[in-house]
DNA sequence: CTAAGTTAGTTGACATTTATCACTAAGTGA
DNA sequence: TCACTTAGTGATAAATGTCAACTAACTTAG
């Protein structure tokens, strides 16, 4: 085993998140445009340097950073991937740790102000392969689309995508969006009454010309639940 | 964002493996004993420094460190987690990331002479969690059990332990050894033949004291084969 | 040569689970 | 009071899993 003799030996590393929430267009992934070189005037997942000093872990700068680019502190925060090569970064050697952060509605209506002027909003369209960003960014946003997609099908993940309150018809629209295909409705409430993630949230209603609906919250903001088979 | 002025800001990185195999006693992990300080003496994961002069890319350093401890070049290999800390290597901020690694039975007896001598298979144990490791390679290594269980239930992962070819009957045993119960024979035959990742080799047959059986291989030996339900 | 023993591989009956779709419930507004 | 809309439940058909019996193909003992 060698060791660092020489520090520029090191290979760079960055965090990088990928910030999704539902706007009214659909899933929407936050961007920031990059201010300096390399890639300077570009779209990028929002990211930064892992600072040793001032973060105590691979989280805590992921967290670090989702605050500074939305004001965010508590939301669903779960590690992707890493990729790392010669030639992802022109600066030289690069580690990319990349998380997924899912944003609920709530967290985006309220944290607009905390948001930083630089990013942006951008809704998926297709299989989000279509955009063009810096670095390597377009091919790890695919792979958390991918992440993102293949949990819906069994998981409670579009729970932290609504807002805190929301009825099972709202729960069940963005499954089927995020699906691109409909659920049947008995089906999918004997699917989320087993998985046991939901609490009704006593005597509120949402109201409207039409029989009233129970709203649920979720009994965990911050973890997911997975389920038995697919939904 | 800032930049690395100073290299001595940067973390140290290194790629760490949990390499498997099945002994004859079972599930086994490839652990070797530091030679240098710090943790000088004790077992640890395979692991070494990213190379930036000689690594393309991550995959690149973790197939060169399983390479110099087993001699094997083309096994299963998935990357796990990454981990980074202040506080997990007293030399300061460091980054690991994990790759889990399956070597088949033959990999294992041909590489024999291939394989480091500071190296050795380790049977898991019950959970697995009774080990003590350099750094916090138990907490690693219990994560990585944890994934190669959760995929047994749903993957053709343990195709990847046996020797090249095998019988459907070794097959299942490798199922049964690893989820620690017994399967109906119907219903595992349905989901190895509906999953579609076995070929038979033609012609030739396991030879015992009773009906023989036929021998099967994997047909991509690199990649695994998720099944839509539960095996 | 034949019968007993062993494991391979298949089949079918039955129980359980899951999908499909129709039904009842509870509100609004004309 | 009736038409309309969405919420929520129940009933039946289809699919799937479980269990165990069955046939097949070999070796070995007598």
């Amino acid at each position: 085993m060698t060791t660092y003799d020489n520090d520029a030996l090191k290979p760079i590393a960055t965090v990088d998140l990928a910030i999704f929430s539902l706007a009214p267009a659909g899933l929407s992934v936050l961007l920031v445009r990059r201010a300096n070189a390399p890639f300077s005037g570009e779209w990028a997942l929002p990211g930064g340097w892992i600072h040793i000093d001032e973060d105590a872990d691979l989280e805590g700068a992921a967290r670090r950073v989702l605050k500074e680019k939305t004001g965010v502190e508590t939301p669903y925060l779960e590690q992707l991937q890493t990729t790392g090569s010669a030639d992802r970064d022109p600066r030289g050697w690069s580690i990319s740790i990349v998380y997924i952060a899912l944003l609920s509605a709530d967290d985006v209506t309220e944290g607009q102000d905390a948001m930083a002027e630089d990013a942006a909003w951008r809704p998926i369209e297709g299989e989000g392969a279509g955009l063009s960003l810096a670095f390597d960014h377009a091919a790890l946003l695919k792979e958390a689309l991918g992440r993102i997609r293949s949990k819906v099908e069994y998981s409670s993940l579009p729970g932290h995508l609504l807002p805190v309150r929301f009825t099972l018809s709202e729960l069940q629209s963005v499954y089927e969006s995020l699906l691109g295909r409909k659920l049947d409705k008995s089906a999918f409430r004997k699917r989320v009454a087993e998985a046991d993630f939901l609490e009704p949230v006593e005597g509120e209603m949402r109201r409207a010309s039409n029989r009233p609906a129970q709203m649920f919250r979720l009994k965990d903001a911050q973890s997911l639940v997975l389920f038995d088979r697919r939904i």
